[in-house]
DNA sequence: CTGATAATAGAAACGATTATCATTACGAGC
DNA sequence: GCTCGTAATGATAATCGTTTCTATTATCAG
């Protein structure tokens, strides 16, 4: 797990064009079109390298990621590092991350009481924002 | 919307073999396990069929779905036809149906506090059961 | 500056799912 | 039972997000 001695993480532009624009997006979106916002700001940078970057970025916990319905990931860059949830926009990405103590109790129990171990789970909320209403 | 008279929706073999192998088999299986399974029991069955019928089960509220991590589809007959959520062995895809009236709950405030509307919500728990405890 | 090697990016591969479409076979009406 | 319109089937091809391959480029410690 060590690196060989003199060795590190090189920074490269297309590393910082991809956290940029994590930063400056302000919904969820999928790695295309981040990969097309790069190309919309003049950034060259190839789709391969964006999901590379994207795969780090979420190892590390410094994005979060989610599945729209159609089993797209789509990746944004969150505000808190501490575990939450996201209600999202179906239509624009938009999103607003919530917390909830009940539903990670309630989580807990259930799998406590069913015998189940290394319980993880995934709670996901799709909708229409103001913006966007029927 | 409506039926040209005399038509009805056909029974086939095939219909009767996939919905059969859904209620004999216990835990959450992706297309093509169940494809296997019609083929291990001499059934032939065509991919694209097993495909078509899960999707209608599916829309028709007779099987629930749900997907794995990796993105894949997996389908399951369910007891109960009420709203519920699992609770699935990453290994051998055994599940609880588990329900919760506090995430419910829970959805519905988060959801009306931001201003959403429309707001679906997906929640799944993926663990290791009794069997496969690490 | 230089060399070892991490990073890049286009192309090809992948895998689950869906669309196409010629063929099969259910079943309503006789 | 037989016929016929048409729903259902299923082999094949297409789709599409994502990953792998690999030759090339660029970073940075020494
Ligand atoms: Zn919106
Ligand atoms: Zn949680
Ligand atoms: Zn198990
Ligand atoms: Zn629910």
């Amino acid at each position: 797990m060590e690196q060989p001695r003199g060795t590190r993480v090189r920074g490269t532009r297309q590393a910082s064009a991809v956290a940029a624009a994590l930063t400056s997006l302000p919904g969820f979106c999928s790695a295309q079109e981040i990969h097309a916002e790069l190309r919309r700001r003049g950034e060259t940078v190839g789709l391969t390298t964006v999901y590379r970057h994207l795969q780090v970025l979420s190892e590390q916990g410094a994005v979060d990621t989610i599945r729209d319905p159609s089993g797209e990931t789509l990746y944004r860059q969150c505000g808190s590092t501490a575990h939450h949830h996201h209600l999202t926009c179906r239509v624009c990405g938009r999103s607003v991350e919530v917390e909830g103590r009940v539903v990670e109790q309630w989580a807990e129990k259930v799998a406590a009481e069913a015998g189940f171990t290394s319980v993880d789970h995934t709670v996901e909320l799709f909708g229409l924002c103001p913006d966007h209403a029927a």
